[in-house]
DNA sequence: CAAATATTGTGATTATATTCACAATATAAA
DNA sequence: TTTATATTGTGAATATAATCACAATATTTG
């Protein structure tokens, strides 16, 4: 199993397919086929197939894939823990749906320290739970053993959370902000931007 | 400018140039150079100037590109208007972070209409924006003149809803719920997923 | 049990995107 | 003014991803 060999645009989809396959099983489905999987996701079949060929051989030829069997397989090569653990700085407008997100819950991610510099919000607890300052972060991350952080603080404070995220071991980041993070070797981030996808569509409509 | 032509992969990194050009404009800065852009953005210069010369000529050799200029072709490339009006469905929890993210405004968009189903909701105001009942969307959304609909309901309504923003005349969806969404033609969507990304970090930092 | 069939899995092909390599040229320096 | 140089813009080459076409085969049917 070769990890550099395997396109990344299939490691991409492999998170849909879950989710998918978490859907199927709430509907008490045990089979699916390629086809079916393709159409409910906006892909083709033979993308899932070559997709999944990658990893190993998971179908029933004639029948499909059993739907528990396939989640299961597909949980172990993504490596996703059912515990994930997740800190929050900026506990702010967008910080605070985070941690009201039921989703995080459901696929074993959990928000399970906030850090913030306003000292009104310090101390004080935030659907449950607390907010501690910046200051702690190091000190608090390192003792519950948090392996990703989210940055959700204004874009202009980014570059000081970034320095004290990189210090407390941090290797993976999810960041909100409006700004493209200058990253050191061996740490990876992934932004959310909606307002890109905004714009994305306004071109569409606009040239097709 | 022949539009079926252009790379899908370009046209999406529009958005980051027009991103970093204004930031570029705010620190006063006049000129930037394609290698400079692409430092900052993660990308190669190379990429820079091909995705720019899909569309025209807009530097200056030796020099660069004058960011104004460039600022300026982008959005008329783009045809992102500086007033496209949005709708939001579900003022809940991410609805409400969504009302008070500034940085639409900054670029652009406004929410001029908010619809959910909560008789408790209905009638108020969120963030200074009243909360109509989901039964006048069809009549709110073409008085106002609206183009593109946010959707931010609990995942089960989707399809409900969806049927609705098809029945209003809207082209342009951005759904946060996880569900794929099936589209008539000519209807066009983005979705907002980032517990997808956690487990893409997850995946990385796992088989690194 | 044999034949028919649906569906997977995959090598070959085509399409899309990135990178290379360098000509064109505007600017700055001599 | 002439020369040197930095930077753009772009065809050609390469890399990556999607699709095609079909062999393999488990299951179902007769
Ligand atoms: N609200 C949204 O829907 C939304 C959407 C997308 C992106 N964003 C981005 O997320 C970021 C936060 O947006 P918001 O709307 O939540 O802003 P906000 O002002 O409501 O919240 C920011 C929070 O960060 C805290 N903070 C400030 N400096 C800090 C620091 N150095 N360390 C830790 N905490 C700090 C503030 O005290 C505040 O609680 C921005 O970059 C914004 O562009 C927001
Ligand atoms: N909170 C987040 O950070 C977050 C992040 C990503 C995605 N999402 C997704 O966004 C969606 C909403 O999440 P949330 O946390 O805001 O949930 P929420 O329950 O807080 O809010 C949902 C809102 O939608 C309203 N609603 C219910 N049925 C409706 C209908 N048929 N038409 C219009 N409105 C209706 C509800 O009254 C409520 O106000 C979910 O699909 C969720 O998965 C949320």
């Amino acid at each position: 199993m070769p990890y550099s060999k395997i396109p990344n645009a299939t490691i991409k989809r492999l998170s849909l397919y879950r989710k998918q396959l978490r859907r199927l099983i709430s509907e008490d489905r045990e089979v699916v086929q390629s086809q079916e999987l393709a159409d409910s996701l906006g892909l083709t079949s033979t993308q899932i197939r070559k997709d999944l060929s990658y990893f190993g051989k998971f179908g029933c030829r004639k029948k499909g894939y059993d739907v528990n069997l396939l989640l299961a397989n597909l949980r172990k090569i993504m490596g996703v823990a059912t515990d994930n653990k997740l800190c929050l700085f900026g506990c702010g407008n967008l910080g605070n749906a985070l941690l009201g997100y039921k989703g995080f819950e459901q696929r074993g991610f959990s928000i399970e320290a906030i850090f913030d510099t306003d000292l009104n919000k310090i101390g004080k607890f935030f659907h449950g739970k607390r907010c501690y300052s910046v200051n702690q972060a190091k000190e608090v991350i390192k003792r519950k053993n948090i392996k990703i952080a989210i940055i959700a603080v204004p874009d202009e404070t980014v570059d000081e959370i970034l320095e004290i995220i990189i210090l407390s071991g941090i290797k993976s980041i999810l960041n909100f902000t409006q700004r493209h993070l200058q990253l050191p070797g061996g740490i990876m981030a992934r932004s959310v931007d909606f307002t890109d996808k905004l714009e994305l569509l306004s071109y569409f409509s606009h040239t097709k």
